[in-house]
DNA sequence: TCGAATTTTCAGTAAAATCTGAAAATCCTA
DNA sequence: TAGGATTTTCAGATTTTACTGAAAATTCGA
């Protein structure tokens, strides 16, 4: 496989994979491109390079700075906008997880708890079951939470050095 | 809150969290359902509860079954089929677990390492930024699969154990 | 301050994902 | 093994999500 074909393939698996995981696939195609781009891109070079809109790019390069994976650059003697991608794939994953974490688990843990206030006769084993098994999914939640924030802080050495430790 | 009306917003949620995680929200309705739910449940049951036709019942219900997260019953004295969701939360987060890592990872691993074999001058600077990143993401993801697979195979409190002892 | 270059917005359109419902297939029991 | 009960299938409808492109807003140099 020569060069061109590997990064076309790239960009097209990293798209297909990532709508798997509720991630637009326009904008995990952007990252891919702009991950195996060795130079800053423009809104121009990106609509060109992907077949996109203008608005496409920009609605989904703007999402791609919120999330904190891309960068907007600086180019001397430019006036148009150029954007590149964190490519330390550790410090990619630790945005990933942090920004889910707060978008998606940190609302989830609170809608359980909330639920877990539910009022009735404590001995009503409809009741029971319930409190049980949002209880217990709860419980999961802010465990896995918890992991989550010390993988974050963690450094990238230490974490799978850790790792490799504690599976023998 | 009422019981009724906990059990309503549960299923809600857990609908709309499913989504952003690209799981099918009537999928994950009818999992929370039948978690919810002290005893197996019809087709018919699912329904009413639901409001959804038969036909998407019955595809979301063998869904759930594939993924190994609901069985069917036998009744006694009962022609049709019953339903009931592993409540064991551990256990559930195992089989989503093993089961996104053998759909989604897996076959992510089997692209990135094709990848790697990009052939061409290696002395030429693009080539080996490609490969550098390619690189760095299999192995990324090596490791992440290798760390799931321990966790899958994991018991409970020694999971949760370790974690615990690891975060000190 | 003007105006060309660039970015942003968003109403309308397109594409993808999901759902319905009725017909076909299957499954039981008498 | 006939026939009602139940389950499955899937073409078409619906809903949701994403994209386009042109107009509006903004930016910046002269």
């Amino acid at each position: 496989m020569k060069l061109e074909e590997a990064r076309q393939q790239f960009i097209q698996s990293w798209g297909a994979f990532a709508t798997q995981w509720g991630i637009n696939k326009t904008m995990a195609q952007i990252h891919a491109l702009l991950l195996v781009s060795t130079r800053p891109m423009s809104h121009d070079e990106m609509m060109e390079a992907l077949q996109l809109s203008r608005g496409n790019v920009n609605m989904n390069i703007r999402e791609l700075v919120n999330w904190g994976l891309v960068q907007r650059v600086v180019m001397a003697g430019e006036r148009r906008e150029f954007f590149s991608a964190e490519k330390d794939i550790w410090k990619v994953a630790r945005v990933i997880v942090k920004e889910r974490k707060k978008r998606e688990l940190e609302p989830m843990l609170q809608v359980l708890e909330e639920l877990q206030r539910v009022e009735g006769d404590k001995k009503d084993p409809e009741l029971k079951a319930f409190t049980e098994t949002v209880g217990s999914i709860g419980k999961f939640a802010k465990q896995a939470d918890k992991s989550m924030e010390v993988i974050m802080k963690a450094d990238e050495s230490w974490f799978w050095g850790s790792l490799v430790k504690w599976f023998k």
